[in-house]
RNA sequence: GGCGACAUAGCCAAGUGGUAAGGCAGAGGUCUGCAAAACCUCUAUUCACCAGUUCAAAUCUGGUUGUCGCCUCCA
């Protein structure tokens, strides 16, 4: 019996209790990423709360089986829906071609993600082996006459639609046409939101990628991919869709849009959205701003899990600013944590009854719209209460089936070779003499040799133990 | 202009009508030759502002301000 959940639903911008359409079973689609680029650690940071979102449902007792697509086509540039493909620009820029730069952004992508812990998807699909569907799906929009062609394109006429701002709180009247100065008008709509679902005209006569369709060779829009690919592996009904705030509107408004005109009937029933990342200066973007990836972390010695630790800390519906202050301060608590919860004793037996409590207060606090900040106050408690080691230890760990910081995983020794040892276990013997002898500058002065080749020391009531800076 | 979210100590943050959790940083102490580590203690009369409802408001209502996002690239 799985338990009680409160989710945020963007639908009814209200914190509900979350039922799935099959008892005890979640259909959970995640807009996954456009490879033409790294992703920088924002894109991480939602796919990181969805992660979160989906482990802790499994801890709830659902069964989860989660999609996410992969867009390796049809995302464009720019606006307009006409201009150069985001894929075969990333491809121009490093002269590759499209299906190199697709496999090698993904390959980084899902890189990133197992350095972050986050666990793959059952299924990953990409957007370019699904063409088929987008045709079926489309041909289903035109008969039942949800969509039109037009200067050699087919659109989605959203006119015909009562609640196409469902999503949103826009409406037709309010929304200002225009607003960006690079959007370009495209005389072939009808309606200024219509949105492109296949393209065979392209100003771009070169497009690298183009499949055959009974509307001429081109290539689908962006927004079909997820509706086909969801309606593939899930069905006609989707329990949780998720993805970052900025997609709200168009691409999620669109998807609906699409998705009930073909199924004639509601077709998902929570929409779940992660807020950005965002810099001092404002959102992180790919086109503007900073640019921080994971790799870049890694390089000023920052480990990918003390980002995750950082993200825990706040709410995934909160915007985060993203400081190397903030991050240094998340460093201090990651390593304290984990300092502590290694130095607990292995031996004993688990009360298995404080385990559960913890357990079903564990949940409590993450049913609450997924309050990790709340789920790791409780570790803390946990590890001040009043029971042995073993039994923290359990709990750190039944915690990071959810949280996934790596709590309870033996802080790797790094492999150092013998001659190393020796030295070091010479040098302490070194200064213990020292200290013996009250020669205490000498004792201080090994302490900082070996200091500055990044070995520290601890003097202990058991001796003096050491460990790599 | 429209839509949406957010606002709690130096920083991160919980809180969902009953009198401000937790973490980091900081201060003091124990231990230590001194450090480091560890442990103990302390650190918001007040929750952006103004009104209202209530015996009681950070929490509810109305308004104001500020910040951020979206309004055909974005997670």
């Amino acid at each position: 019996m799985a338990n009680k959940v409160m989710l945020y639903n963007t639908l009814s911008k209200k914190i509900e209790e979350f039922i799935p359409n099959e008892e005890g079973k979640v259909k959970l689609y995640t807009c996954g990423p456009t490879v033409y680029h790294f992703a920088h650690i924002g894109n991480l940071r939602t796919y990181m709360m969805e992660d979160v979102l989906e482990k802790f449902l499994s801890y709830a007792g659902y069964d989860v089986k989660r999609v996410m697509n992969i867009t390796d086509v049809g995302h464009l540039a720019n606006d307009a829906d006409v201009g150069e493909d985001k894929m075969v620009a990333g491809a121009k820029r490093e002269h590759k071609s499209v299906m190199e730069i697709a496999k090698f952004y993904m390959d980084a992508f899902f890189d990133d993600c197992a350095a972050l812990n986050i666990k793959k998807p059952e299924i990953i699909e990409r957007a370019t082996s699904c063409i088929d569907e987008y045709i079926k799906l489309i041909t289903i929009l035109l008969d039942k006459d949800f969509a039109y062609q037009a200067g050699g394109n087919i659109y989605f006429d959203i006119s015909k639609l009562d609640d196409y701002y469902i999503l949103t709180g826009h409406n037709s009247e309010s929304l200002a046409v225009g607003v960006r100065d690079d959007v370009e008008e495209d005389s072939n709509k009808r309606n200024n939101g219509d949105f492109v679902l296949w393209f065979t005209q392209s100003k771009f006569a070169d497009q690298a990628l183009r499949w055959d369709s009974p509307w001429g060779v081109g290539y689908p829009g962006w927004h079909i991919e997820c509706s086909a690919i969801s309606m593939k592996h899930f069905g006609e009904y989707l329990d949780i869709h998720c993805g970052g705030i900025d997609n709200i509107f168009p691409h999620h408004t669109n998807e609906i849009a699409q998705s009930e005109s073909v199924l004639g009937h509601k077709w998902c029933n929570y929409w779940f959205h992660v807020h950005h990342l965002n810099t001092t200066s404002g959102k992180m973007s790919k086109s503007s701003g900073e640019f921080l990836t994971l790799s870049l972390l890694k390089e000023k010695g920052y480990s990918p899990l003390v980002y995750r630790m950082f993200c825990l800390q706040s709410h995934y519906r909160k915007p985060l600013v993203f400081s190397y202050e903030t991050l240094d301060n998340a460093v201090l608590t990651y390593n304290k944590l984990r300092d502590k919860i290694s130095s607990l004793s292995k031996d004993g037996e688990v009360d298995t009854k404080a385990l559960e409590e913890y357990r079903s207060k564990f949940i409590e606090a993450l049913s609450n719209d997924i309050n990790t900040s709340s789920g790791i106050t409780l570790l803390y408690d946990a590890l001040k209460a009043d029971f042995n080691d073993v039994t923290k230890r359990a709990i750190a760990e039944d915690f990071d089936r959810v949280l996934s910081l790596d709590l309870t995983k033996d802080i790797v020794e790094e492999k150092i070779d013998g001659d190393l040892e020796a030295y070091v276990l010479s040098k302490i013997e070194d200064r213990q003499n020292a200290k013996l002898n009250k020669n205490y500058a000498l004792a201080d002065e090994i302490r900082n040799e070996l200091l500055e080749k990044g070995i520290v020391l601890k003097d202990t009531k058991e001796g003096t133990s050491w460990s790599k800076n």
